[in-house]
Parts: C-alpha cells; structure tokens; sequence
DNA sequence: AGCACA
C-alpha cells in the first residue's frame, strides 16, 4: 500500500534525500542506518541530475528489506523524511550472484535482434560473484564539537552532544540499538541537544562511540560523544 | 518527482 504496489524485493529504492550530502557520506550514514535490518549488499548512489536524491541499498534478504521499508518509513535524514519502497527491478549485484546478470550492450543487442528478426549469439558469458562493496559499518565521521572540560573516565554510558533540537529519543533509539548491550536513551526536555545513551558495560559503549561518532542527523549536527560523567 | 548499477 505504501510501497505503491511493487513487489517486495531484496532491494530498497530511497528517495527524498538531502541532495547536498556527498555520495560517499551518504552511503556510509545508510549504512549505519540499515544495516541493524540485515547483511546490507551494495548501495547505490548516484549523484546524476536524474539520479540524485536517490539510493538503492541492497540486503541480503528480502525480510530485511520488509523491515526497513516499514520501519524508516519517513524516518527523518538530513533534514528530510526519507521515502521508501522496494526497488523496482533486481540489482545487478544480485543478478551476478544468481547467475542471471546481462551486461547492458548485449541486452541492448538482444532487444535489438528481437526487433528485426532472431539469429543470435547467446548472451556472452558474465558470471562473476562479486558482491560485498561499501565500506565499514561507521556513521559519517566529521570533527567532534568541544568537549566537556574535563574527559570523564570511560564507563557506560554515554553523553551525546550537538544534536539538533528536533532530535526525538525514537531517533537515537534506531541509531544505538544496532550496536549490543544497548539499555536505554535518555533525553532531558529541559536540555535539548543532548542525550545520554546507556549501554551494559563500558566496551559495548566505546564500541557504540566509535561507531557513531561525528554521525551527522542533520549536516550541520556531527554528534560529539564521549563518556557521561557519574 | 525522479528506478540504477561511474
């Protein structure tokens, strides 16, 4: 229903992004962003005049692909809520994994030998199982705003700074439960800006820091996160 | 709004 009558696929076709975060950027944050849904293939991005705004991101499972669309539905990215459906067609990654792949120029061949009449040559052999691409599973990294004056010794939980004001604890919520031993957000209303996001111990927290850190939910909101003080 | 595989 809102995936305007497409049928499921592995792939995910994402639209509504903020045109002015750079591809390479913008693969790493949906990285970070899906990849709590599943094994995450490929992304596609282009950054063409009819291309860009858009990316495919392609899991491993069709379920993961289920979730996702349902879950971030109109989830807000850089400033805009992103729009999600299943991709119309397969990708070519999985094309080539399941042996079905036609490189564009035979294809073309073909359609245009099926126009005028049928003598061919088979489609020319392509079968490589390359997929696997995109980097690490890192938030969008960039320079961490000012610390508090003095570090507090590494523990549990977490304090998460320069977050835009109409951050929502859901937000931080689908950021942070990717990463295990996941507790709790918590926010202060009277505080916007920051957050404190509680793991069960103090490596499941630096792993979570690491991860996260600079991730960007608007362009001008790298988080800075360090350890809370107790 | 826009469905590709730079």
């Amino acid at each position: 229903m809102l995936t305007g009558d497409i049928p499921p696929n592995q792939t995910i076709y994402i639209k509504n992004l903020n045109e002015k975060v750079k591809k390479e950027e913008l693969k790493r944050s949906l990285y970070a962003l899906f990849s709590q849904y599943g094994r995450i293939l490929d992304i596609v991005a282009l950054k063409t005049p009819k291309l860009r705004g858009q990316a495919w991101l392609v899991f491993s499972e069709v379920t993961a692909a289920s979730n996702a669309v349902r879950q971030m539905q109109s989830f807000p990215f850089y400033d805009k809520p992103m729009r999600i459906q299943y991709a119309k067609t397969k990708s070519d990654c999985v094309a080539k994994a399941d042996g079905s792949f036609v490189p564009k120029d035979v294809k073309k061949k073909q359609e245009e030998k099926a126009e005028k009449k049928k003598q061919e040559s088979q489609p020319a052999g392509t079968n490589g199982v390359r997929a696997e691409t995109n980097g690490g599973p890192m938030g969008s990294r960039q320079g961490r705003p000012n610390a508090q004056e003095a570090a507090a010794p590494p523990n549990n939980i977490l304090f998460i700074q320069n977050l835009p004001h109409e951050t929502t604890d859901d937000m931080l919520h689908v950021l942070f439960k990717q990463y295990p031993g996941f507790r709790e957000v918590r926010m202060i209303a009277a505080k916007p800006g920051i957050a404190f996001v509680e793991f069960e111990d103090d490596n499941q927290s630096l792993v979570a820091m690491e991860a996260l850190q600079g991730f960007k939910i608007t362009p001008q909101n790298p988080m800075g996160i360090s350890y809370a003080k107790k």
